[in-house]
DNA sequence: TTTAATTAGTTTATCGTTTTAGCAAATAAA
DNA sequence: TTTATTTGCTAAAACGATAAACTAATTAAA
């Protein structure tokens, strides 16, 4: 290989390459080299378009400046944009970014936890499964520097950064409340982790504090497992249990498009037969006729917000817990 | 650090470093270690769940196990599967990656192959803009193991992996002639990059082989740099200058998501008023009623062909250039 | 019996940095 | 003038692995 080493550049500049070292590091001041020095080295590295090896480097002080972050499903626009986002920052911070994808499979996710620290990152964001906490608790204990994205464990201290999926769920709910409608069903999946749960809890707490009596709670929960066919069964036999119900709140956008589904299926109307919303945006949404208002993710806010409170751990900037609940954004369009 | 090294295996196990060294890397037999150390080392490795320090290792074997993946954008589900598909073949290679999204930004794209170098990737996979042509002729002179992905440089002999466009156009083409329209529009974009140029060159080819002077060509072409209301005003006028248009024919996934939007606000009908067809399949094109058709690219197979090609070239066997041309696969819907 | 070959390891150099400790010369203080 | 301090720089150790060269003991061949 024709790459140039510190050595080389310390002997076209007659120096030693501790000299060259310091320089590099801007450490010239602390080393007490001479401007002159500096001046001549800084022109020979020019010269050779030198760059430091930066896996030698890493050898020497111990960091490998690698962010390591594990996300659900990349190829999703969500995910995809937040995994975007989060690679613009590490690279400008120095930092380059290793990354995965879970599928929301336990087991892929502790391998994917232990390749990132075999691969000795130096921080990990991490969209846990249920099946990480125990090695969460203990990456804790050690003072891994780790933020916890989209969902966290409520009992366990760590760092985060979620959206307010309470808040989120329970101005919708308050928004189809004044609209009008009586009877609002909210339609979710069971999901061990915090994020579902609390979408479901500020349905009901919008329900309650708004109502005396007046609004009953209409909840379908589809089991983990089911699949799409099974969904659209349950639904339709959930509708036709409870015919009063008159707006539907889908608790994702991959079921709000599946209630879109079935909607079609069955000739039937929206805003007419049913008001329908759902939480997080998708193309779909704004596209179709009419548009479904949804409860909506600041995106870039949330990537930003993750990737900063990574690196403040880093740097090791105070030893505060860092836990962000991010509001959502309610868009209206025109299905309610 | 509680990290343990080859020293302390070594010591625990009563063995040189270079034995444990040897173990690890499956030496044992050319390094002629007895059966009896090879198991006792082993052991000691196991007791200590000990993991090789791969900076060090990279360093000395002067391999950075590491892969440079450069995209258009991840953040959209093309892409962001590409990036998946490619990262699970990568790691269980031994491979990590790094990768980041160009946004077709010539001078982005450049600094994040400079970029890559720096890091001492072995491999890149770039989808390229026209910007990188001479630093990638530069990379194959320099021979490093290089697949070009989604789009190339016609007259540059490196190896690259894409659809092919002109076989997908030509085609879809086709199966409108078939279904009995006369009048078929492709509407595209201007761009440098040869992909589009051969989903363009598809449609004429498929017009003048069935043809007889019957079937005219009408192509809109919609300069690089207009917003979506101008291409919205652009096709308007378009079709009102061709009044004989019978079908559209988009040449990208989101420029038929803009026809789709057109075809809304005036209150036309698909297949009624036009037959629409894209280019690139979406989430939408699957859940409007009618499903559009459309030429889909095989996503699981480009990336696996990519991330194989490369592998090939690092691990250095033949050194034959790879060029896949993909046969796209057409998906008929309700729009015809 | 002597020599050659094989076996089972070890010693040492090295990858390209950073960092600690140290050495002269120059300057300041006593 | 002698001693202390500062200035400007370098030598050498270390990070944790791999790989080439080497050693000593055993076995096989001559």
């Amino acid at each position: 290989m024709n790459k140039v080493s510190l050595k080389d550049i310390a002997k076209d500049a007659g120096v030693s390459i501790t000299t060259v070292s310091l320089v590099i590091n801007n450490k010239s001041k602390k080393g007490r080299i001479s401007d002159a020095v500096v001046e001549r080295v800084k022109a020979v590295i020019k010269k050779h378009n030198y760059q430091p090896n930066i896996i030698a480097r890493s050898l020497r002080t111990g960091k490998s400046t690698t962010i390591g972050l594990i996300l659900e499903d990349v190829s999703n626009n969500f995910f995809g944009t937040i995994y975007k986002t989060i690679e613009q920052t590490a690279y400008k911070s120095g930092y380059k970014l290793i990354s995965a994808s879970t599928d929301n499979d336990g087991q892929r996710a502790l391998d994917l936890i232990e390749m990132m620290e075999h691969q000795q990152v130096e921080g990990l964001i991490i969209t846990p499964t249920l099946s990480c906490k125990p090695i969460i608790e203990q990456l804790i204990k050690s003072n891994k520097p780790l933020v916890l994205f989209d969902r966290y464990f409520p009992g366990l201290n760590s760092n985060y950064v979620v959206l307010d999926n309470l808040k989120g769920a329970f101005e919708m709910t308050n928004h189809l409340i004044q609209k009008g409608y009586k009877n609002i069903a909210f339609i979710t999946i069971t999901s061990p982790m915090n994020q579902m749960q609390n979408r479901l809890k500020g349905y009901k707490k919008a329900l309650k504090d708004f109502t005396k009596k007046e609004f009953p709670s209409y909840v379908l929960e589809f089991p983990y497992e089911s699949t799409n066919e099974d969904k659209i069964l349950l639904l339709d036999q959930f509708l036709k249990q409870n015919p009063k119900v008159d707006a539907l709140f889908f608790g994702t956008n991959y079921l709000g498009i599946l209630g879109i589904e079935y909607i079609r299926s069955k000739k039937l109307k929206v805003p007419g037969d049913y008001g329908l919303v759902s939480f997080d945006d998708h193309d779909l949404f704004k596209l179709m006729e009419p548009g479904i208002s949804v409860v909506a993710q600041p995106i870039q806010l949330l990537a930003n917000e993750s990737i900063k409170a990574l690196l403040h751990l880093i740097q090791g900037e105070g030893s505060q817990l860092i836990q962000k609940n991010i509001s959502p954004s309610l868009i209206f369009r025109k299905s309610v």
